[in-house]
DNA sequence: GTTGGCACTCGTTGTTCGCGAGTGCTAATA
DNA sequence: TATTAGCACTCGCGAACAACGAGTGCCAAC
């Protein structure tokens, strides 16, 4: 267990190397934090933390640095003094409102998440799939092609041109929409496996159309799934820790790899509220040295997800705060700074 | 002018550049490319090319480097040689086939030009506003909402949600379509200016609603006007060049404006074939260290541009292979290796 | 016009050395 | 017993310096 001090020089060294930069050394922490103590005594504390796992020194006879455990205790007490909020349910109203529909509502909040916090914003939606049937419709566009057409929960649009086997007339296509559109307000789960048996039951010899057109729409909800933006990455430069070519490079490249992010975001993101995952503690190698601030929100179904990726020793205070900020836009009417 | 051997000089000193990225000395061309002829006759005559402009020497007795003027020369003796070819003509037949439609098949052709050059590619698309009109549809959605629906040549689609100034039953809105329909085939240029009469002559009280819609299209295809993808800017770390983190950075930033990026393809992509612009011919001063090479096909109308930018010393040779291949595969009737 | 020779330049690399921030340990102190 | 002052020791960092070598310009000879 650590007693009251100890902690009190965790969190120290946290909040002076988040300043600074460099190994923070025992007369600093008596000059600064621990003003009533001397430097040999912090010393002494400073030594038995460095044992239990939460101090490292990068050389014999350098300050010390925080590890991993010891952010885990700085973002964890900071996190609880901050108020449990549920912001960010109203986030399909916001996309509904947004201009640009679900794209640009994504680009725009990774972008201002990016803007504010100086580090790379990123913005998601998950289980885009589980999102709720508003309206379908089939509109012919040549002897050989129609143009499937869906609108979702939200405002939410996706084509695709999808080759006919045969020729179908616009009639016979708004019929299927028609009938298809009675599913309308049920998930696209749900949707799809009713259309399942609904298919090869009543549509006869249509059948073969759509379970083409089926197929479609599930691999487009399926690729959208991670529909994901990512912000100004020109933060990072800024950044001294990323000064170093290696570690930027180690960053950035997971940065491109929408795949992958995805999969980080979409795993940390199932809880609602802010978490923070730190270093190590992320899937990913590459993210050694950084931290991910991650807020999820959504009522059990499709999930929006809202990101800062930054240095381990990133401002968390402003970050989080940052978060909260978009994540109440969200919820505000319009969005529209 | 420029003596025959002067030539040579050039052509070798760039080449061996390129090669190297050292400064190239004189023994170094007496030894490898001008064979018959001494070091000390070479320094003579790159003493005077040093003051026609085009070498420069870093310091004092250090080898020479070649200018952006002796760049010019080598791409251009190697673009002479090249068979002037018309490619790319039938990238919209390409569009249409592909899957994903525009954004999957400029998204793929600049991801493919990445990987193939070890630069980074782009793809974009311009002057999209004169692009012909195939079909256009609305598609009421609720009592205050339709959808905008655009189907261009290529099988470009474009959607946007309306917000209708009093509520429109389907019908109107089908007959609507029905009438602008008969401007099919038209460049959307002519079809905006021929709309613009039409409807404050015939359409009468829905005239609102059609102007805001029509204004939504035009802002649909401004903006898509320069619909840009760039590949893996992540190539770059492995560029010797950029290793120096202020010229990536500088690079980097350029990338990440698509603004700036477009106006450049634009301004470059309006002639046929491949071209070269090579750094301090670029416009932005971002891209002194960088050279991009283009290509823009087209036939007068909206055009497609696919472009590598590298750095200065790139692999010319190379690169203009990796896009003339990129054109065929576009051409050839699927593209999807 | 071409070439070998030679003195000179200048960036690069490696070495040495002193500085200073910081530590661990010990002995004195409250 | 916990705390503190004192002290010797460690080690990264930056400056100063020297040796190296690739390359040049120039000149005299061919």
């Amino acid at each position: 267990m650590l007693t009251e001090r100890q902690l009190e020089v965790i969190l120290s060294v946290v909040h002076e190397f988040i300043e600074s930069g460099a190994e923070v050394g025992s007369r600093t922490l008596s000059k600064r934090y621990l003003k009533g103590r001397s430097a040999a005594t912090i010393r002494n504390e400073m030594a038995d933390l460095e044992e239990m796992g939460y101090l490292t020194q990068p050389y014999t006879s350098a300050g010390r640095v925080p590890t991993t455990m010891a952010y885990r205790i700085f973002v964890d007490t900071m996190l609880q003094r901050l108020p449990h909020n549920e912001r960010g349910r109203g986030w399909i109203k916001h996309i509904e409102a947004h201009r640009d529909g679900l794209r640009g509502a994504l680009s725009k909040a990774s972008e201002m998440l990016s803007r504010l916090s100086n580090y790379v914003g990123m913005a998601a939606v998950t289980q885009l799939e589980r999102i709720r049937l508003r309206k379908i419709d089939f509109i012919r566009v040549d002897s050989a092609h129609f143009l499937l057409l869906v609108i979702l929960e939200g405002g939410i649009v996706h084509h695709k041109m999808v080759t006919m086997p045969c020729d179908l007339s616009q009639d016979i296509l708004e019929d299927l929409a028609r009938k298809i559109n009675a599913l309308a307000g049920y998930e696209w789960n749900e949707v799809r496996e009713m259309l399942g048996g609904y298919i090869s039951g009543e549509l006869g010899r249509y059948a073969d159309s759509c379970v083409s057109a089926l197929a479609e729409l599930d691999a487009i909800l399926a690729g959208e799934r991670t529909t994901l933006y990512t912000g100004s990455m020109s933060n990072l430069f800024d950044v001294p820790d990323f000064q170093d070519i290696g570690k930027f490079r180690a960053l950035f490249s997971i940065l491109e790899q929408e795949n992958e992010l995805a999969k980080l975001l979409a795993r940390y993101g199932m809880k609602d509220g802010i978490g923070v995952v730190i270093g190590e503690e992320n899937a990913a190698p590459e993210l050694r040295n950084c931290s991910v601030v991650l807020s999820g929100s959504g009522d059990g179904g499709t999930r929006a997800i809202l990101g800062v990726i930054g240095p381990k020793r990133m401002n968390y205070e402003r970050v989080v705060a940052v978060l909260d900020r978009v994540l109440r836009d969200m919820d505000g009417a319009e969005g529209d700074e």
